[in-house]
DNA sequence: GCGGATCAC
DNA sequence: TATGGTGATCCGC
């Protein structure tokens, strides 16, 4: 039975199956028969299923969005003209806070694991292949030409390319990417890794010491990171983190390209850019703002009333200053106490067997409890997620006053959330801890190491820290367990950062405001009115479009759960 | 605080 | 035949 989807359906799911990786770089011209021949594959398994009900009832929520957003726009004293004028206004102020005084670096090894495979093994240069077990971490560039991407299902990718050359996991990663995170901190000690092939370097005070140009600078790292480790590494250069990322896409591999410090130049960049290229803007972030007419991010601005009506939706500022081309330009370290959880799942054949699947939470159990014990991690909530055969996930979690670190714990709150959900049958298993306490005291370590054990503050100067309350072995504790001390959110309270939002590096900074990410002197007076100022107009805005309180940050999360379905569970 | 969902790597 | 693991964030409730 063929039953006919509208066109936009299939597309759409066509789309979402050829994986998340697809529309990131740039697309092959015959992406369309490659989705095709992925789907053709997929057809019929419970994947697909799934993400055809995903991709269901994204229409649907696009459909509830076009509604809303024609009722606003009709709603009487809504003027368009008006709305426009007063965003308008927003851009002119946060145009007027445009910072071009940094040089932001992104750096990006090109198909790592596929580049230290064929180091290995010489043989494997310039052919098709791809490292990952049942789901590919890499392809070689040969085999990106037949539609082979990371995040793709082994079967899937032989089906393109059937000489598909698999490799596992072989070798070790950690040496290399230390390597070259060794090279990459020479320009700048603040360096940011993200992950371990790619991370972040502000050379502005590296070029002036050395007085050399950025182009000049990021040529001799590369050449510095191939001659020492020979891997190839492609870089962007531009005056924020966000540009630079997607700088150092454009000349991949082994390439780099310098974005003009130049807010008119920069801004016809942005223009024709399509918005799925903004980090943070995933598959259905890019359907949704499509759906009301936008692609690129010069759209941004021909639609930016209906935006300023729907900021509750689709988060008005952060889309302004992105078709701006504004963003962060602050580059730090991790810091160990900015970790939020700590987790582990496994995959396994679907089981249904009770004891089965208890093993296997066990399993999870002593996995996690070996991780929390190396990285001195304890914690009081404890979050269960399990994945049916049908590919759909769900969660279960408890919070605790006491702390949580000893495998027989995790395994007995596991089976204390997980059995009442039974019987099911399961293909993942995992668990998390949150609400952290670190038991390792904040202990400034030296040297580049840092970077690579998991942090320890390496900014003496951010952390004075009272001496004594650190030996207080319950520093952490929440309120009701240290009913005399009623300081919780240490980390909050430590250093200002309960105002401030980080997602990604782009907005990890400490004291910048969350509007126009201009560095605010540290006083709660001062940031606070700078903040105050700098939302004053969405208020007015808002006050117009219907209600609600002035938005908080800049970045909003684009789906508002509008549907609320059945806390599925399997019938018996 | 909980659960669902998106996103990046 | 068959589609990963870790961590973060946001929203509604």
């Amino acid at each position: 039975m063929v039953e006919p989807l509208p066109s936009q359906e299939t597309a759409s799911l066509v789309k979402r199956l050829a994986g998340p990786s697809t529309g990131k770089a740039g697309l092959s011209k015959d992406q369309t028969d490659i989705n095709r021949v992925i789907a053709d594959v997929s057809k019929g398994s419970k994947f697909y299923e799934n993400e055809k009900k995903k991709d269901k009832e994204l229409s649907k929520k696009i459909e509830h969005i076009l509604h809303l957003r024609d009722d606003l726009i009709n709603r009487p004293g809504v003027n368009l003209a008006k709305t426009e004028a007063q965003v308008d206004q927003i851009l002119h102020k946060l145009e007027s806070e445009r910072d071009l005084s940094q040089t932001i670096v992104h750096f990006d090894l090109d198909s790592f694991f596929a580049s230290v495979e064929v180091l290995n093994d010489p043989t494997l240069a310039g052919k098709p292949f791809a490292v990952g077990h049942s789901v590919l971490s890499t392809a070689s560039y040969e085999a990106r030409k037949y539609g082979v991407r990371s995040g793709m299902a082994t079967f899937v990718a032989k089906k393109l390319c059937p000489q598909l050359i698999m490799v596992s996991h072989s070798s070790s990663y950690s040496e290399p990417s230390h390597k070259v995170m060794e090279i990459c901190s020479r320009y700048d000690p603040q360096m940011c890794p993200a992950g371990c092939d790619e991370g972040y370097l502000n050379i502005t005070k590296y070029c002036a010491e050395h007085n050399i140009s950025s182009e000049a600078c990021v040529e001799h790292l590369r050449s510095t990171v191939f001659n020492e480790t020979k891997l190839t590494v492609s870089a962007g250069i531009a005056p924020n983190l966000m540009l630079a990322k997607i700088c150092s896409d454009k000349n991949k591999p082994n390439g780099q390209y310098s974005m003009p410090f130049d807010s008119v130049l920069i801004k016809s960049f942005m223009k024709e850019l399509p918005i799925r290229r903004i980090p943070g803007i995933g598959r259905v972030s890019e359907r949704l703002l499509e759906s009301i007419g936008i692609k690129t991010c010069g759209d941004i601005y021909t639609h930016r009333a209906t935006l300023s009506l729907m900021d509750k939706q689709f988060g008005l500022i952060h889309l302004l200053r992105t078709h701006l081309g504004i963003a962060s330009n602050t580059v730090q370290p991790p810091q160990r106490e900015e970790r939020k959880s700590i987790g582990a799942e496994r995959t396994f054949s679907p089981l249904q067997d009770k004891q089965k699947i208890l093993d296997k939470l066990e399993e999870v159990c002593a996995e996690l409890e070996s991780d929390m014990e190396q990285t001195q991690w304890t914690g009081r909530t404890i979050t269960l997620k399990y994945k049916l055969d049908s590919f759909e996930v769900f969660t279960r979690a408890k919070s605790f006053d006491r702390w949580i670190s000893k495998k027989e714990e995790l395994f007995a709150i596991g089976q204390e959330l997980l059995l009442p959900e039974l019987p099911l049958t399961i293909r993942l298993i995992g668990l998390r801890v949150t609400k952290l306490k670190d038991l390792r005291g904040p202990n400034p370590s030296t040297g580049i190491k840092r970077f690579f054990d998991a942090g320890n503050s390496p900014n003496p100067n951010k952390k004075p820290k009272l001496a004594d309350s650190e030996e207080v072995p319950d520093e952490n504790l929440p309120d009701f367990a240290s009913p005399a001390n009623p300081s919780v959110k240490p980390s909050s309270s430590r250093n200002e950062k309960s105002r401030t939002q980080h997602q990604s590096p782009f907005q990890r900074e400490t004291h910048q405001c969350p509007v126009c990410d201009k560095q605010i002197p540290t006083e709660n007076h001062a940031f606070n009115a700078h903040l105050d100022s700098c939302l004053s107009r969405s208020a007015i805005r808002q006050a117009q479009a219907e209600a609600r309180p002035s938005p908080k940050q800049a970045q909003g999360n684009m789906l508002e759960r509008w549907t609320k379905m059945a806390p599925k569970r399997l019938d018996r």
